[in-house]
DNA sequence: GTTTTTGCAAACTTTTTGCATGCGG
DNA sequence: CCGCATGCAAAAAGTTTGCAAAAAC
């Protein structure tokens, strides 16, 4: 009889704790970074790909050619907006749900899930 | 005293062709497939990001970790609901302008550009 | 003590870059 | 011809995998 069960190690305590603490969509390595890598990268990955199977964690796409992760239980479910010159990311909320059901009633489709990002210039950079 | 010119040579011809066929987002790779190697993956890269500065191609993602392009004079502005079953890409188009004023009032940020991407279940795969 | 997890090395995927050769106008 | 473009090789950048050693419980 052995047991199973999920371990809450010191790796993994430190990649929640980056995400909380970077409190925005962060790339593997820039949690590293935060980290000041006192652990392996490829913990870094194994315990995200934990956190979204756990749905803990979301994962955006800025189109940098890379993921950027999240923690889900920030705000309920939004989107982001992007400074194209300073990096600076902010939070858009918006109520989606009759956009959402004008897409599924057109086209047939169940919708799951989508990806909305927003880029431009903040306030201070334009 | 030099002429300076783009040259319309045949892995150019080949990648419009390909993109003109294949009419929906694809990977660099999914179009050297369609054109059997017979220019080299480098070729295509260089060919779509040419494409791309002359604003005739878009850059899609769908979050597979690999940029997808698209000729952009299909339709006009349009963005896109994948079957996350059996990949069909259907091209879904809405006014979004007075969601984007909406956002860009709240936020004081001026706005670019922006992704849009569907995911779900088309009719044949519910 | 046994299973799960880690770190390291290596592989893999997508994309980019350097450079000698080749083609277009 | 002469410069721009191509192919090939190699390098980057991000992510994944295999495996022996270490940590958790």
């Amino acid at each position: 009889m052995t047991k199973i069960g999920i371990r809450y190690t010191k790796p993994r305590k430190l990649v929640f704790e980056a995400l909380e603490h970077l409190s925005k969509p962060v790339s593997a390595n820039e949690i590293n970074d935060y980290l000041k890598n006192k652990i392996d990268l490829t913990s870094v990955y194994r315990t995200l790909s934990l956190l979204i199977k756990s749905e803990m964690v979301n994962v955006i796409l800025f189109g940098e050619g890379k993921k950027r992760y999240e923690l889900k239980n920030k705000n309920e479910h939004h989107h982001h907006l992007v400074c194209e010159k300073c990096g600076d990311v902010k939070d858009v909320e918006m109520k989606e749900s009759s956009l959402l059901k004008s897409v599924e009633e057109r086209s047939k489709f169940v919708i799951k899930k989508h990806n909305l990002e927003f880029f431009g210039l903040c306030p201070d950079c334009q």
